[in-house]
DNA sequence: TATGAATGAGTGTTCATTCAT
DNA sequence: CATGAATGAACACTCATTCAT
């Protein structure tokens, strides 16, 4: 029985190693679709683009709002990742420059996420909190501040504010080329400074 | 024109009093529900709002698009006069801050218009050149700059942008009320001066 | 204006009038589609049926349920009808009787009517309540009884859940040939018997 | 049958003995499932309840319509046992009230078996059929009559249409409490008698 | 010209059934 | 033989737009 069961196991490892390729393939087809259509993008064109049945994306992400739950929840964790390897860059103000930019060519590429912020400002908090965004921030924005970069006045939830503000802000040069996510940021950035 | 209409008979200027008069409730209850409710603000509940029938609406706005690019011109106007009106202020530092500041409001306080600048930039920029919103806010920041209040590289496509950026950036209120629009738009203004 | 809300009031009623008879069309479409197919009839078939289109339908009936609902409506409307009939006849037993065939007969014929009962019993008991089918029936009941033509025990509710009862009771026949409705009528109305 | 079976190795018949519990648990898990939720019930819901996949469920009954076939001959039998049961007891006529108070109340606390008699009449009669339930309620249908205790007119269709109305008509008691199967039965009774 | 009824393509979601592992 | 992931047809309902009155 104990040969049976690790038979099975491989089984149904394989199993949810196709599920979990599945799963990705949806995530990648969500991710593309949400990212140039926005929030309207139909789940049917999801399916198709990931060469699945509409039924697999409903069982993987039983609502829209699954779905896009877990494509912010992986924002949020590449935006948390981003904090912490800012968080072993030397210069804390390059540090925090860095990670600006880093959230905001995130934002301005997905206008999913930035939608999202606008119409389902829940699912964006509850992927910040997942990742203690606010935490990390938080020491992102200390550290420049303890170094003279960053104005003293400003708290963590300023700069989870001025994230998301951006990701609303920042898709202006898909559309309007004069001014580019990366001058709106510079400006940004120098408000900030001390 | 004025010729046209002295020629029409007194029952058909009535008519075409009473179209004005439709057209004008129409365009409030649109604003009301746009601003409230986003783009998703459906046509019949403008109908009701305003007392009339779908079809006069679409006899006045052939498309929910029109009626948006109608709103669109209106809100620009306002801005537009609030950047006249700043040419008059005698501070053209103070100037410039107030005229960014009503620009920050108007934006903050209008969910349709904010989404449209998101899915429907076109018309936003053709709102604004029909008010030569680009001459005036030049203006505005010239005067600024030759007084030394706000940095010298800026253009006035920098300015524009930002007010639509800002239209993106400071709903985050409504949800998040951890950072006003006025604080966001205090940061954007410390890193537009000199 | 007088003229003008005489003209207005004549078109209205005009629309009103096809609408009315479009809300008939879907009415006898559904009745029909529901009779035959029960709860499971598609508003889309039932459109077509009607030669209407689907929004049409929800335009007189937001929801499917409130389409059977004016439908339980009409139906409990004629059996109360019966009942008010039953009243006149002067023999209070053949009065009891002929309410009670009638009412097994539109059950019978009914198979929507019939699921309704089993699945939707609000929406049957809010119908029943609308004509105060629980007072008429009453009131053939109470006749039958002063005249000793029905068993003394037996109380309004009995026959509003014998009616209900039968309505799913003597569908058999639809299937099963070897009891008819009328035959399964007989042996209740024996056990009614005083 | 025996023979093969004795061929079978151990494993083989560890298999089977598997195989026949998997089906034992499934018809548990489908009998408390479609007896609260009725034909709706989902066989995914009966495959977890049952600690099964759903494929299992499947291996053994093709079809959901195999699955309620199953139950249903349960059902029959069970009532072919009440009736040889009732065949055992002294007086006629208290046999045949046992008889159809059992099958009233099997029908009450089913409601995927009172729809099923609605919904998919011929798995009802099959199922009848295999435990010849119409000669089995004949021989406590003759007794009754030769005791005088029931109508002479009835015949055995008689009583098997009537317990397939009562199927149908008992569950009124979960909904409106006015009328509990026992109070419909007693008049159905009534109706029976000679 | 105003009205609002009619239209119907489109969308999210469910669930019986199949099939690769 | 068991598993449960995948499938996709089906269905209720919405809403921008058209058009008869």
């Amino acid at each position: 029985m104990t040969t049976a069961t690790k038979q099975t196991t491989g089984a149904v490892r394989a199993q949810r190693a196709d599920a979990r390729r599945n799963r990705a393939k949806v995530l990648e087809a969500a991710r593309k679709r949400f990212a140039e259509h926005g929030l309207d993008a139909q789940i049917d064109e999801i399916a198709r683009d990931a060469g699945v049945g509409v039924g697999t994306v409903y069982r993987h992400f039983p609502t829209k709002e699954d779905l896009l739950q877990a494509l912010a929840d992986d924002r949020f964790e590449g935006l948390s990742e981003a904090a912490r390897g800012s968080l072993e860059v030397e210069d804390p103000g390059q540090a925090f420059t860095e990670f600006m930019t880093y959230s905001a060519r995130v934002m301005a590429e997905d206008r999913g996420l930035s939608e999202a912020m606008d119409q389902l400002p829940g699912l964006c908090r509850s992927a910040a909190e997942r990742v203690d965004m606010l935490g990390l921030t938080g020491q992102v924005l200390a550290r420049a501040q303890a170094n003279g970069d960053v104005r003293d006045d400003l708290v963590p939830e300023d700069i989870s504010a001025l994230i998301c503000g951006l990701g609303r802000a920042v898709r202006s040069e898909v559309e309007r080329p004069t001014m580019s996510w990366e001058r709106y940021l510079e400006i940004m950035l120098a408000g900030l400074r001390a």
